[in-house]
DNA sequence: GCGATTTTTTTCGTTTATGTTCGTTTTTTG
DNA sequence: CAAAAAACGAACATAAACGAAAAAAATCGC
């Protein structure tokens, strides 16, 4: 195998988890320590990875707005629930990503897709995709939101309406046990709706640690949603609701 | 088994896995590991694959490497302009970046400026402003354009009307003897004539490889801009003519 | 079936990638 | 603060992959 395979990979897994080790790489790819060190320092010459002892991280500067620790959290149950869901988007469609680790993660997971058109409010999707042949990334105007790179304001709304998506990926912040969306940003909200209102069919994609979580705004409800992603099962009477509002449970186990 | 049937179901096969090795493919169709190199030699030279050693990938980060060189060439130049033009930005105005490396040197500078609002239609740009605080950033809508990381389009056009700038920052592809900014491609070119239209004052970021090239497309005469910013000076008659047109130039030597 | 053409296989010298070893540097630990 | 452990990089050896070119096989038109 070559190095230049690897490259990509270490770079995936980077950005994934945020931080790579030379032995962790090494039994990974089953080759030595050297090889891994080889690299690593290539990739550092290229300015991709910063090279630490040990390993590599991210590069502080490019790209990436701080918010990698959030990242890390639940990193196998995302990537479980963004498989799941990216083996369930079809090729040649319009698809809306918005703001979330959770829909970045499928963004990372659509690379193979075909002639697919996909808008984003969200930064670090669209640097992600960027980097993805035969996709046409389309990116809504906003404001810059450091937290998390998502575009939001009046400008998103309304580059949003302009569109009608064939499919959303949505996250959200929380989801209560009454089955609604929830949110901690009201801007964010605006948005998501608009969304939900252009789109042919929706996804939401909430791993379980949602439902623990609260957040004063809401979104929408479950029954608005036609499949829902997540990474264990839902608790209380939420399978019944569900199944009552026609809403397609996917649980992806990690 | 002619080699179309071969190339076609290498490159499904590249798209599904991401990758192909040129061991695996000769396993897969019985052939020799010579009659697969030759195949994948054949996709590559289409740009359709991306020869690496042992086989071939989708050919993903070819843009970006093209940027990324392009980005370090003249780079001491870029940044010895960008500081001159930082120096002239006051602070507590909205400005306009927009797409090429010189306008992103130009935004790693403004780092210690207050109360910025800044519109860009350059995902450089705002990833570089992300990390800067007390600076407002807006992001323009458009189709995101790999090669650069441009958003273009009707979009961004739209957009961009919506805002009236204190200035405006521009680059271009090439500058001609008669003293026009020219660009490569006609989308950015109303972009560029969209922000012109919206600022109050405007400065041109060019070094002075842009007046050995040439390009297609005319967005405007130097007539009307403000400062012009480059890092030698202009050759014949050009000095002149920017007087005549109360053109002030900046020669920032790296 | 035959010759021309295309495609594939075979062969071989060259290039590239990986593994190994070992002395040095960095980090951890007592 | 010093010893021990871990990580590092350079140098060399080995293995894998490469491309060019000749030979063999398949395909096509007649």
């Amino acid at each position: 195998m070559s190095h230049a395979f690897r490259h990509r990979d270490i770079l995936d897994i980077a950005r994934k988890e945020g931080k790579v080790t030379v032995e962790g790489l090494a039994q990974h790819f089953g080759v030595t320590l050297q090889t891994i060190r080889r690299d690593l320092s290539d990739l550092a010459e290229d300015g991709r990875l910063e090279r630490v002892h040990g390993g590599a991280m991210l590069p502080s500067s490019t790209s990436n707005i701080g918010y990698e620790q959030r990242q890390t959290l639940n990193a196998k149950a995302k990537a479980a629930m963004a498989k799941a869901c990216a083996q369930r988007i079809p090729n040649n469609i319009s698809l809306f990503l918005n703001i979330g680790t959770s829909t970045e993660a499928v963004a990372r997971e659509l690379r193979g897709h075909k002639n697919l058109l996909v808008v984003t409010n969200n930064m670090n999707v669209a640097n992600i995709l960027a980097e993805m042949q035969d996709c046409e990334v389309v990116v809504t105007g906003g404001n810059l939101r450091r937290a998390d790179g998502g575009l939001v304001g009046k400008l998103a709304t309304e580059t949003i309406l302009q569109f009608k998506f064939d499919l959303a990926i949505i996250g959200c912040s929380a989801l209560d046990r009454d089955g609604d969306l929830l949110d901690f940003d009201i801007q964010e909200v605006s948005v998501s709706q608009a969304i939900l209102q252009q789109s042919r069919k929706t996804y939401l994609v909430a791993d379980a640690s949602k439902l623990k979580r609260n957040a004063p705004a809401r979104i929408a409800s479950l029954s608005e949603i036609d499949t829902l992603f997540t990474d264990a099962a839902l608790p209380a009477d939420l399978p019944a609701k569900c199944a009552d509002w026609d809403t397609e449970v996917v649980v992806a186990r990690p």
